[in-house]
DNA sequence: TCCTATCATGTAATTAATTACATGTTTTAG
DNA sequence: CTAAAACATGTAATTAATTACATGATAGGA
């Protein structure tokens, strides 16, 4: 893919809650926001360089034990504006890159020995999925008040079960037609 | 995005079932394919080139009227083989890319004013789609017979039918929760 | 006959994103 | 005390993908 870089509003959106050093934010990729959402590093760094130019945040060094320098970047006004616009700008959608999906439209006859374990495969990969979701979102949201506090990111969760249940529904249905 | 390049898969199975010019491949992303995957024939046309030299496809000049040249390109038994082994592989799903979902994880308070005409705007856009998810399956699939002929593509438009089927859903449980 | 839409094929520039390379510090568990 | 895991920050190389640039032919309708 090229350009959109909404990575930067992720950031900005990270930081908007709270100060972080740029390992911090690749770590939120690793939990929650991950399920959706995916960076490293690699481009972390250089990007969160180019958005100190560009005064949407800025950083304090901080020094851990004898030498270890941290940077905590922070959101500035000018970031917050630009976050805030954007979260009211019409969104667009990419279209999903699901392999297995393509793979399917490639299978032209409904008699294919291909297709029962290809569909097999993928069931149990989205009944793990379905479960491990479940599990986060019981973990996460265990009570009204952490739903309240985090309503987007509980809706977020909700949505992505929903998606999975709605998967795995559709491949049984089709081993019930093949 | 870097890599993975599954592109070269989606051309050799469009020319797996006639052979076609980089103009016609490029075509079918505006249709049905275009559903769930994209590409642009500046894209196309090197990876084509490219694939020729790894003996994937092959292809014959025609000419066509006085002097316009085109470049028919088929698929060759190593191409075949490599696609019914990528086929045959087990698949992994980039995580999606919802620019809405994206947002909606950033509204932290449930009683957010910005949250219902967002989701107002992305429900509109969801049924649309929808409504003509419906009209195409109708269209393509008007017959048993054309069903069978088209397994897989059926089963993909289907499952995108599902999928915003069930996205509109979620939107509808959302409005009604805040 | 002329004009426009569609057919047809490329390259260049830029950006996004992944993987690999590179280095050093601090904390924690055994 | 020591080793490993986690913290912390960067750069380089490569590939994928988009947008823009560039050119020309053919078919069909007005």
């Amino acid at each position: 893919m090229a350009q959109k870089n909404r990575l930067k509003y992720v950031l900005l959106g990270l930081l908007k809650t709270k100060k972080q050093t740029g390992y911090d934010l690749a770590k939120s990729f690793d939990s929650d926001i991950g399920e959706f959402w995916n960076a490293n590093h690699s481009q972390i760094y250089p990007l969160l360089k180019r958005m100190e130019e560009d005064k949407l945040i800025g950083h304090e060094d901080v020094t851990v034990g004898q030498k270890l320098q941290k940077k905590q970047y922070f959101i500035t006004n000018k970031g917050q504006k630009i976050f805030y616009a954007w979260l009211k700008s019409p969104s667009d959608l990419d279209n999903t890159h699901d392999e297995f999906i393509l793979k399917l439209f490639f299978i032209d006859d409904a008699q294919s020995p291909l297709l029962k374990p290809m569909i097999i495969t993928q069931q149990k990969y989205h009944e793990e999925k379905l479960q491990q979701l479940n599990t986060q979102f019981k973990q996460k949201f265990s009570t009204q008040k952490k739903i309240d506090q985090n309503f987007g990111h509980s809706l977020v969760l909700r949505h992505a079960i929903d998606r999975e249940q709605g998967y795995s529904n559709w491949l049984t249905e089709m081993l019930k037609l093949i």
